[in-house]
DNA sequence: GTCTATAACCTGATAGAC
DNA sequence: GTCTATCAGGTTATAGAC
């Protein structure tokens, strides 16, 4: 009980804090996230939150830092490979997004929440714009296909690949889907969505 | 500024704070918002909300229940039209939903959002399954393409609708679009979806 | 580093005058 | 019906003992 290594108590105490503030966020959002559930969640008291982290929001920005970085560090190396074809990265993203989110299927819904409840506190100038428009995968779809916009075409992918994650809890609400078949509907889609693409854009 | 009946001043004040909660809840979701910038927002102050609504709460309800009608209200009777063909379903549904998203872009994420936060709050047993697998909608699908899964089709429609309204604030906070552009993006789409999406009915 | 206790502040709701 | 004032309770953050 003491200074055993056990290798569970190896976890030190701010990663404890840390890693509650991730499970406690996630599921409530900032602003219905008390400082207390976190302590209770990690198993400590909440002065010590404080001591590790000077406030509520430094917490929650260390938080949202990394999982923003994981929902869009899956898409930007795929997107700006030169070495894949257009096609390729369809199948990719489909692939490696909705492995992703069947693993985290919150973080889709609380990333666009914050965004819209506190776009200041949000990472800011993520410049999407800028990275997307010099991309590999626009300049290829510019060269194969001139009259496609690649805006409308990353958020039709994103759409079919995201926007499932965000009515499953509503889905799962009505009984209609247990984990179990909602996830196997989601593997359909790493198939189903790269085909679908693949007829766009050789179409007419 | 007494009792003239000028028509901005016959609003009573009952409707002057409901029109306020709609804004402030819309825009910061149900924790995030402080009775007290309703009241505001209404140019009343905060004891007269009391009056009129019990309670932060009810008052919510209230405010939660219309934008969900307005969110579901709209996909339910085309899906449910025996009149129409799959195809005009699919053309109904991409016409009239983002006409109704552009006038109204904060809703899909205001309900989502709350749904994640406070699934006991919601406006409970809605049933989407059984509205859904009854729907007129599910029974020609089956009839024509027995092989398609009916919610895997409805999730990629309304995917390919409301998905670009829930990266709104991301796309225009880098200024890659403002309103109008957006706008112009969205309304290609409402030509574009049913196109794509006849080509899948008939595809093979 | 970790705790208990509490300060300082915020928020929802109500009492009571007009 | 509408206001001011205030209560009661909750929440973040800190002081200070160990």
């Amino acid at each position: 009980m003491a200074k055993k290594i056990k290798p569970e108590e190896q976890i030190s105490t701010e990663e404890k804090i840390k890693e509650a503030a991730r499970t406690v966020f996630m599921k409530k959002g900032f602003s219905a996230t008390r400082t207390r559930d976190i302590a209770d969640e990690a198993g400590i008291n909440l002065a010590l939150l404080n001591y590790y982290f000077r406030s509520k929001e430094k917490l929650f920005e260390l938080v949202m830092m990394e999982k923003f970085q994981a929902f869009f560090g899956v898409i930007f190396p795929i997107l700006n490979d030169p070495s894949t074809t257009l096609e390729r990265k369809v199948e990719l993203i489909a692939d490696q997004y909705i492995t992703l989110l069947t693993e985290n299927p919150d973080l889709p819904i609380f990333i666009l929440s914050e965004i819209r409840t506190n776009a200041d506190r949000m990472v800011a100038s993520v410049r999407l714009d800028k990275i997307l428009a010099e991309s590999q995968f626009v300049k290829q779809l510019h060269e194969r296909r001139p009259d496609m916009h690649s805006v409308q075409l990353i958020m039709s992918i994103l759409g079919l690949v995201v926007f499932p994650f965000l009515m499953r809890p509503l889905l799962m609400q009505t009984g209609n889907a247990d984990t179990k078949i909602f996830n196997a509907m989601m593997n359909e889609r790493k198939q189903w969505i790269p085909k679908w693409f693949d007829s766009i854009l050789n179409a007419k």
